[in-house]
DNA sequence: GTGAAAGCGCTAACAG
DNA sequence: CTGTTAGCGCTTTCAC
């Protein structure tokens, strides 16, 4: 607490040896005799030097840091991802530099720019829903910049990857309003482009299929925006017979079908029963509370930030694709008396 | 895209110049002949040519780089925050690096040091809930590292700084429930150290006494987190006569007393009216809606990152203060009909 | 109008 | 065991 910036060489004028000394000094280098260590550890512990990470990067190459990419922030899901990340990456000394894509391609093609002019050791992204073309990931395995996709993955670039199994999830869900009862149950989806919807969509098929329920086409509705909710739940409600279950793609639209069946005058659980995707804080804040998928949004990040760590450690072993299991959290949307 | 961290030198040596020359080139330098930038300009473009920031940095000391700290990156109001702060950081070639205190101080320390640690140009900050001591802030200061406080600031450091008229919020959150004919009303307030929460508490008493409301201790508690509601909300419906209305610290405790309230029998906005503070996305998907206070989170964030960015370029100049204008919304949780 | 050289903080190869 | 030197990419005096 002495001094500001503190710097190698400030350590070796004051002690009158070398700079290198004081280098090697302060990594333990066995070279370096046992007292001239002591005297510039404790130097160097009373002036509180801190290395300078700049330097280090110009030096090295490695900055120390890893970039995020994120659709956008606000989400909880990507929030608890986030944390995730953060916390496995300052454990080992790595911060991280965060990017929101806004859901735009362009933003998104921006945002990797910036954190490769910036540097970064790695990149960690989940794909904005506009993102088809790939090219930018390409570029960064051309320059040797390990990437991670987490959640929203790439189907085109061969990568590291942590995904949740989706299918499963969706196939849980499913099963759940089956075993309820349920029997014309509608499945509001994601951005085709994604591979999250598509194995949602998987899971939700093969649930039907295993019970001999049909599946068919108009059950399978894309809607994952707070607009289009607003028109396509009331009008797949005008059927006969309307459905008696939702599995939505996420919290955000389970909890607006919820709002919306029930201003139509069906009650849920009775009516119309209802399950989302994530178990974001909202799941429990709504009336009645919300069925739903937990994704398990902070060990995603965990587990994502020690493969990037790994790969940084060792850029030849194989891309690897981990898994994080999802869990059905049954609440008052989907079964009656909670 | 035809090389990969293309470098100064390695224009010099194409073009048969020195490095100087291409610097100067670059940046437009009087002195350079026009012929000779219209080569180096032309070949940094075709060989997409970068300046390596950690090079200026080094060089200059200026890394481009401002450090945020928040609480928890989940709340919807504090992403909102640094979704402004990184547009317009990033319209200004900043990048921001954001951390989180979890609500602790000693992790609020920690990321205040990595952020230093990290060369940051400035750092931006929300106080955690459970931050009394301001030597860090302080330790910034004598650093000579600009800061700016935004929302949750610090009531004994000198320093540029953002709010929202929290007083004028939760004054026209009362009134208006004054004005909906409530006459016992109930403020769920936050952390007694938080000054927006002494700001409050004092507009919510501000509108009380406008209209010759008593004010008595038993209608401020304290209550802020998930668990506290739980049983506190309860035991005020115990009172004879109950409150007929609640005006909450935050959205999140709102929904929470919104959902107990219900439980407990009560008609929502009948019986009990409630008013949130933030309007995030929850307050959409209640039943009824919540009528709450707007903070412009994003608005805040562009006011503090403006802020910061004229802090760097006159670090002379006088601190100030900003405050972003509140605003009402109303929904069905505070007015029949909605 | 352009080049050579030094230096930002640190490390590492090379010498003693 | 320790010091000297060069260099990471860039800017900026100081020369010419």
């Amino acid at each position: 607490m002495n001094k500001d910036n503190v710097t190698i060489k400030d350590i070796a004028r004051e002690l009158q040896i070398s700079p290198s000394t004081v280098s090697r000094a302060l990594k333990d280098h066995p070279d370096i005799s046992p007292e001239t260590k002591k005297l510039v550890n404790n130097l160097a512990d009373k002036w509180n030097y801190r290395p300078n990470p700049i330097a280090l990067s110009l030096k090295g190459g490695a900055s120390k840091t890893l970039g995020v990419v994120v659709p956008e922030i606000i989400h909880y899901f990507f929030s608890s991802v986030i944390s995730g990340i953060e916390d496995h990456a300052n454990e080992n000394g790595y911060n991280i530099m965060i990017c929101q894509s806004n859901e735009e391609y362009e933003k998104e093609v921006n945002s990797i720019q910036t954190l490769v002019n910036s540097r970064v050791d790695g990149i960690l992204i989940s794909i904005s829903k506009l993102t088809r073309n790939t090219e930018h990931f390409h570029e960064l395995k051309k320059k040797n910049i390990p990437l991670v996709f987490f959640d929203r993955i790439s189907g085109e670039v061969e990568s590291d990857m942590v995904i949740i199994d989706d299918s499963e999830g969706a196939y849980m869900a499913t099963k759940h309003l089956i075993l309820e009862g349920r029997k014309k149950i509608v499945h509001l989806s994601g951005p085709p482009n994604l591979i999250i919807s598509k194995d949602r969509i998987e899971g939700y098929i093969r649930a039907l299929n295993e019970f001999q329920y049909g599946v068919t086409e108009e059950n399978i509705v894309k809607c994952d925006q707070v607009q289009e909710a607003e028109w396509i739940v009331p009008s797949i409600m005008k059927r006969t017979p309307p459905p008696d279950a939702f599995f939505c793609v996420n919290d955000f639209t389970a909890a607006q079908t919820l709002n919306i069946v029930k201003k139509l005058g069906f009650h849920v659980p009775d009516d119309v029963a209802i399950v989302g995707f994530t178990n974001g804080q909202l799941s429990r804040l709504t009336d009645p509370g919300l069925s739903t998928i937990d994704q398990h949004g902070y060990d995603m990040g965990i587990e994502a930030a020690r493969l990037m760590l790994d790969r940084i450690r060792d850029r030849k072993r194989p891309y690897q694709k981990r898994v994080i299991k999802t869990e059905l959290v049954i609440r008052g949307s989907s079964v009656k008396d909670r």
